[in-house]
RNA sequence: CGGAGCGUAGUAUAGUGGUAGUAUACGUGCUUUGGGAGCACGCGGUCCGAGUUCGAUUCUCGGCGCUCCGACCA
């Protein structure tokens, strides 16, 4: 793509109503478009990283027999009674048909959704267990959205819901789900600053296990245990139940049962729980086992936060001059810089051919000005043409200082 | 929802009860070309409403918006 194609224009000053880092730096860069509190407009750069992690998402997704569906936005109260939630979900956005006067609700999560769809679908034990998931935009009417992506009103999500015939056949899948997890957190790059963490499981189930990011700019608090790679939400020490049941005499590692964690700030980028029956008890999704007895359907739930994975990433990988994506989510793999113009054309048609992404910045402005965007914007490689190079390409990694020359052959091979 | 702070060009900031300034961005022209280049000219602004006043961007009240702290966070 030629930068002077696409939309975008970088910001040398911080804007005045962020004070997060992670949304100065995707404004700054033109990733995103701030359109009120807690709610941003993915600009194409911003866009094409989204796509970026829900590709990797989405086959890991598909690898575990999800079947990717898109449900309604729009949801009617009526569901929304029958589960309980119209009157005690706190966050629910709801409101009236300006002509019918009746009432709706923005999803903020769809198991309302899902489950009157898998009541028409599930009659028999044969039909499980079944895997279903989604990218879709939430809305959640939040007390105070802040730190940026990191809290937000309208976010996209994963959300995933299995369904099973036994308690048994859930508890497998939910732990195949926590390998899962691992490796999507690995691929997006933020792996080793990503637990596992034992945590609270609210009003669906005594527990959950969270993926969590560590950054200052988290709101969680969580106890790691660095030789099992575990850790423990700091919410399990205030819930009287659950430090009955695992953390007696406080912070000890769920897995290996050590004492010494660290504390650490972090941020949910994933949860998953077993919510059982507690939705296809009162919407009546139920199945027949081989001896033709009736039984509540088993459910579990998996959500990745997208939009706040996207915030989390700049948070845990930025310097002073900017972002700097991991390759596996960045907008583009190369970021292509000539000093003359026209000099970076025949390299960026070689670039293209070979099926390479590639920015060319083949804008009328200073070089310096290329090289602070290109800071700022954070894609992985750096190539400059200009007399200097003669002839061959200069190679900077965006987290790396030294500068090398190479032939094209070289590059093909990155 | 409680508390605090802040709303001035696209962006970031200064200032004032009487013609609103600077930087940057943008437009035009020339020069320049390895770290946000230079010169010249130009375009563009006081969140909304009410009040006080001869006169309000400034003072008062209300609203709306944004940020931060806290509470909350299925």
């Amino acid at each position: 793509m030629r930068q002077s194609k696409l939309f975008i224009k970088t910001v040398r000053e911080d804007p005045k109503d962020e004070e997060s880092l992670n949304a100065k730096l995707l404004i700054r860069a033109g990733y995103v478009y701030k359109v009120m509190a807690g709610v941003y407009a993915f600009l194409p750069l911003g866009l094409k990283v989204i796509k970026n992690i829900e590709d990797i998402i989405r086959k890991k997704m598909i690898a575990m027999g999800g079947n990717e569906v898109l449900l309604s936005a729009l949801q009617n109260r009526s569901d929304w009674e029958v589960s309980g939630r119209w009157d005690s979900f706190d966050v629910l956005f709801k409101f009236a048909s300006f002509y019918s006067k009746n009432d709706y609700v923005l999803g903020p999560t769809h198991e309302e959704e899902i489950v009157p769809i898998m009541r028409q679908q599930i009659a028999s034990y044969r039909n499980l267990p079944a895997y279903f998931f989604q990218f879709q935009n939430k809305f959640r009417d939040e007390k105070r959205a802040k730190s940026g992506l990191l809290r937000g009103r309208e976010f996209i999500m994963k959300d995933f819901y299995s369904f099973h015939a036994s308690e048994k056949d859930l508890d497998s899948y939910y732990d195949s789900m926590k390998d899962a997890y691992s490796e999507i957190f690995n691929e997006l790059g933020i792996g080793n600053t990503t637990y596992l963490t034992l945590a609270s499981g609210g009003t669906f189930s005594k527990y959950s296990h969270e993926f969590q990011t560590l950054t200052p700019a988290g709101e969680d608090t969580i106890h790691i245990c660095d030789s099992c790679k575990a850790a423990v939400n700091e919410e399990v020490f205030e819930d009287e139940s659950l430090r009955q049941e695992f953390a007696k005499e406080g912070p000890v590692c769920p897995s290996c049962g050590k004492k010494d964690l660290r504390k650490e700030k972090a941020i949910e980028v994933g949860n998953i729980f077993k919510i059982k029956d507690k939705f296809s008890s009162p919407f009546g999704l139920k199945f027949k086992d081989e001896n033709g007895e009736e039984h509540n359907v088993m459910m579990g739930c998996y959500g990745i936060g997208i939009n706040r994975l996207l915030g989390a990433i700049v948070e845990v990988s930025h310097d002073d001059k900017g972002i700097i994506w991991p390759e596996s989510v960045a907008p583009f793999k190369f970021h292509l810089i000539e000093s003359r113009k026209g000099e970076g054309e025949k390299i960026y048609n070689s670039l293209v051919a070979d099926g390479f992404k590639v920015l060319y910045d083949d804008r009328d402005i200073g070089l310096g000005e290329k090289f602070a965007d290109a800071d700022l914007v954070g894609i992985p490689w750096r190539l400059v043409v200009s007399a200097r190079t003669e002839g061959k390409i200069e190679v900077k990694k965006r987290n790396e200082e030294k500068t090398e020359l190479f032939n094209y052959e070289n590059i093909r091979k990155f």
